[in-house]
DNA sequence: CTTGATTTTGAAAATAATTTTTATTATCAT
DNA sequence: ATGATAATAAAAATTATTTTCAAAATCAAG
């Protein structure tokens, strides 16, 4: 899905909602749109403000919020203390490796996993929205 | 391993770190033992004080943090801003299932997922320590 | 057993992150 | 344009975690 599309999708979404546009908004979610990591609202903010430095946090959050709900964003945690925000990949989904020395973030993807997810899944009787995996450890460089 | 090893565990990591045993830490862990869930601290708290009224939360805070440290105990964040522990499985690992709307939690283990992520691992030349796989959905009460 | 250096404790304070409140401003269907 | 409603920024409140500090407990060495 491109980004604009996306962009539609939370339109729609806001429309349905009974929510209003509006520049703030929009703002946010095209800097968000131009990440391409786990940024923290934090970072996310600082990114914003400077294209329109009177916004606030909890704007930011609010929409980071609005734009989790639609399915366009994922919240994480990977255990420092900080919500992260990436994008919700279109088709396939991918997972994480965190170094826990130098806060290195890989990402992969394997389809296999899924499938076997999935068969978990269903012998619980579970049925699956959305998944996190994530590998912790040493990456080449910290591995020493 | 038994939890009396693991109480040994801890020891010898006190005497090694130059730590001493306390009632109260004796007190932390020995509840801890009896849960089976991923306790909060709120949780373990309380549980502590039903045997030794008098203990303060941060002491409980500062055990746990001992018990993760030595590899007893295994801090969790399950996305509801609260982190959890649970204990460290002796061999296998566990993933869990969480049920998004009753905040329902079920565990189950699949050899197959971990084979994978090794060879996931060896690809990208990390070093896997420890690892997180969780699906977030309905569980078959709520999925209505 | 005492001593005394060091660690631990509980309570409270500090920090950090998230969430809510509020008065004001903006949006948008009519 | 109007007015009902939602959104905003800033600040305050809330929530969870972490640190501080004076008093108490531990424990190795005498």
């Amino acid at each position: 899905m491109k980004s604009t599309d996306k962009k539609e999708l939370l339109q729609k979404y806001l429309h349905e909602k009974g929510l209003k546009s509006t520049v703030q908004r929009d703002d946010i979610v095209d800097a968000f749109f131009k990440t391409n990591t786990h940024i923290s609202l934090e970072e996310l903010l600082k990114k914003v403000k400077r294209k329109n430095p009177k916004i606030g946090y909890a704007t930011v959050y609010r929409t980071m919020k609005l734009l989790t709900e639609c399915g366009i964003a994922l919240e994480r945690q990977f255990g420092d203390g900080q919500t992260r925000y990436e994008h919700i990949p279109d088709d396939s989904h991918h997972d994480h490796c965190i170094c826990v020395r130098c806060g290195k973030i890989m990402e992969f993807e394997n389809q296999k996993i899924e499938h076997l997810q999935k068969d978990i899944a269903d012998k619980l009787d579970f049925t699956v929205m959305n998944h996190k995996l994530e590998l912790y450890g040493f990456c080449s460089k910290c591995a020493d």
